[in-house]
DNA sequence: GCCAACGTTGGC
DNA sequence: GCCAACGTTGGC
């Protein structure tokens, strides 16, 4: 059966509109143990996801992607001049992997974090409660239907606005994704 | 293994 | 820029 996944990203690292132009991406730089678990263990290929906008102004739910594989090593792990490098890894073993995910569908106009806040039926969406800050959480189907259905237009929409600003400083380890992202787990440009 | 110091996340 | 939450690091 399938599951549900939010996804989150600085859209200034790589956003809903990226995705849309390269179809589909690895989404690497996760470096957190919980996060790969669940692309170890729980996420399939066909699984569908939120895209979701960290660190924007405004911050919210950006579109659908599919999962199309998962398990899949993280090649930036190995790379030296990668911020992601981990030294401790082996290409034998490694610690760390990513999924891949395809563009599914961008949202009419973005889902911003308020609407999802003040939205009954989302109250216990995971990326709500107060601390969290897993780059991929789980959704009931229930849920990733009602953003989706929020994204395709309609009640409780509030700003579709996006904004470009300069990337963020480099993450380190335990968390990050990009150089200049300090989402765990967002991804880059696939090659 | 404890825990203080420090770094990161991410909304505001 | 602020800061709460929480993860990691490293001395002991």
């Amino acid at each position: 059966m399938a599951r549900f996944w939010l996804l989150k990203c600085e859209p200034d690292v790589y956003s809903i509109d990226d995705l849309a132009r390269d179809g589909r991406t690895g989404w690497d730089g996760v470096r957190n143990h919980q996060v790969r678990n669940f692309m170890r263990d729980d996420m399939k290929a066909g699984d569908l996801g939120i895209f979701y906008h960290s660190n924007a102004e405004p911050p919210g739910a950006a579109g659908v992607v599919r999962i199309e594989r998962t398990g899949v090593p993280d090649p930036t792990q190995f790379d030296a001049k990668s911020d992601y490098h981990d030294p401790k890894s082996r290409k034998e073993a490694p610690t760390w992997l990513m999924c891949e995910v395809s563009f599914v569908e961008r949202f009419e106009e973005l889902v911003a974090l308020e609407t999802l806040r003040s939205d009954a039926a989302l109250a216990n969406l995971l990326i709500l409660r107060r601390g969290n800050r897993l780059s991929i959480t789980p959704l009931e189907q229930a849920e990733f239907e009602r953003i989706r259905a929020l994204g395709a237009g309609g009640a409780g929409r509030a700003g579709a606005g996006r904004k470009g600003t300069a990337a963020k400083d480099a993450a380190k380890s335990g968390a990050a994704a990009k150089p200049s992202s300090r989402a765990k787990g967002s991804i880059r440009v696939a090659k």
